[in-house]
RNA sequence: GUGGUUGUAGCUCAGCCGGUUAGAGCGCCUGGUUGUGGCCCAGGAGGUCGGGGGUUCGAGUCCCCUCAUCCACCCCA
């Protein structure tokens, strides 16, 4: 039983949750070329040092959660942690100039070595977008706004839309320091917990939910106010674009994100609801600027992503994944001998060709065990074909639902089924 | 990586303080006279009790290890 399990923190998704997944896939496909994005499907795998670089060293996903190895040739080669630097690396890759607005959309698995929990799969899934080229509020609000467009269009409800700046590189550099610098200070009256993220994260800290710390977190210089006018503009200025475009965020001061390329706006969208878990980010993005190899400097960008699973729960309908009982089919076509059967499989070949799902008995049975596998299938329809019927050139179609049946000529049978189903 | 949870039939689970051939419900198969489903009835198939080791006269049950699962921390979608 254990060998034949899919890998820790993978799953076989099948019917008919499998539906419920083209259906995220489907509508991300037809909401987001309203904005002007289009679809690039990217490799899975790609040299380590596009998401070392594009993701940032220090960050907790390159450092000790990607799936790395090497190569034939010695390279160093990445399942994708995430979309965005696989997705800027082919932009890159054909050349971008300055003014350039490019705007794609990807979905499709991502890798982490993470311990699966509730919500987090080591394979999991994402659709996302990237607006890149230009750095503007606008297109940043507008970003803001098709994610809940997306959102609204799959219909997830009582969802919370979280908004922040963490400023620019340097600000936020400045803003670490800080901010690290006034907690120093107090530090031996924090947790434990607190007292770690002190090097490690910092802005962590500021979410502790320690009572002793809240108070002293409470007294902290607002992250808003370590930022530079510049920033402050521009984030002022993305609110105002949101309020234009019917959104309306909850400014999360402290919400700073966990890569490093993040820059000025960040984002999340976050489920209050207890099956998902204490994974409760179905969405999150942020505006950002990545370095590439080959590139000269810092491409700018602003994008989301979208995590499938976790919006899959939050949608509430979230059994677990077994196949179906049995085969479903419009019609079941039963043989009585041997001598049916290439007659059967002519007239399978006709009604499929009239887009009905058909399902052809495959060995002789009692006609009672037929019968059982044609009313399992949910068959509208059964086509008995027997000895009888093959003297006379004539089928019996029995309509399982009224429980009525009749036996016609042979070449009225595909007309009178395709009638009988619509 | 650190903690905890669970692991018995295809599925959901029961199995008391260790004690004969390991159970139920659902599902599956076959039948209830000739070529007819659902409901009912009867019968049947299907289990290395996650794996390995140990304690014991005897282990599904106790101990150790291991694997897997789920959950939490951490981090992120």
């Amino acid at each position: 039983m254990a060998a034949i399990e899919p890998i820790p923190g993978t799953s076989d998704i099948w019917e008919p949750e499998a539906t419920r997944w083209v259906f995220l896939e489907d509508t991300a496909r037809k909401t987001f070329p309203l904005y002007g994005y289009s679809e690039l499907r990217t490799p899975i795998i790609e040299r380590t040092d596009v998401f070392v670089r594009g993701i940032g060293g220090d960050t907790e996903v390159v450092q000790k959660e990607m799936y790395s190895f090497q190569d034939r040739g010695g390279r160093s080669l990445t399942l994708r942690p995430e979309g965005t630097a696989g997705v800027m690396r082919a932009i890159a890759s054909l050349g971008i100039g300055p003014g350039d607005d490019k705007r794609v959309f990807y979905m499709g698995p991502m890798f982490r070595g993470e311990r699966p929990a509730a919500g987090r799969k080591r394979q999991f899934h994402q659709a996302g977008v990237e607006a890149v080229g230009k750095i503007s509020p606008v297109l940043d609000a507008e970003c803001i706004a098709m994610l809940c467009h997306y959102l609204n269009e799959i219909g997830l409800s009582s969802h919370r839309l979280l908004v922040n700046s963490r400023g620019t590189r340097e600000d936020r550099q400045e803003a670490t320091q800080t901010l690290r610098d006034w907690f120093k200070t107090r530090i031996d009256q924090m947790c434990e917990d607190c007292r770690r993220r002190l090097d490690t994260n910092i802005w962590r800290l500021l979410d502790c939910k320690v009572e002793e710390c809240r108070e002293i977190i409470d007294q902290a210089p607002p992250v808003m106010d370590l930022l530079s006018g510049e920033s402050r503009n521009f984030f002022q200025q993305t609110l105002e674009c949101l309020q234009a475009s019917g959104v309306n965020p909850e400014i999360a001061p402290h919400l700073v994100r966990g890569l490093d390329y993040y820059q000025h706006t960040v984002f999340e969208v976050v489920i209050d609801s207890d099956n998902l878990g204490a994974q409760n980010a179905v969405a999150g993005g942020g505006r950002y600027e990545i370095e590439l190899p080959g590139s000269r400097k810092p491409i700018p960008g602003v994008g989301f992503a979208l995590g499938l699973e976790r919006l899959l729960m939050a949608l509430g309908q979230d059994q677990p994944t077994s196949p179906s009982d049995s085969i479903k089919a419009d019609i079941f076509v039963a043989i009585l001998s041997k001598a049916c059967i290439s007659s059967a499989l002519e007239l399978c070949a006709q009604l499929r060709q009239r887009n009905l799902r058909v399902l052809c008995e495959n060995e002789v049975r009692s006609m009672k065990a037929q019968m059982r596998t044609a009313n399992k299938c949910e068959a509208k329809l059964a086509i008995i074909i027997g000895e009888d019927e093959m003297n006379e050139n004539r089928v019996t179609v029995k309509h399982m639902r009224e429980s009525r049946q009749e036996t016609i000529p042979r070449r009225e049978i595909v007309d009178t089924a395709v009638e009988a189903l619509m």
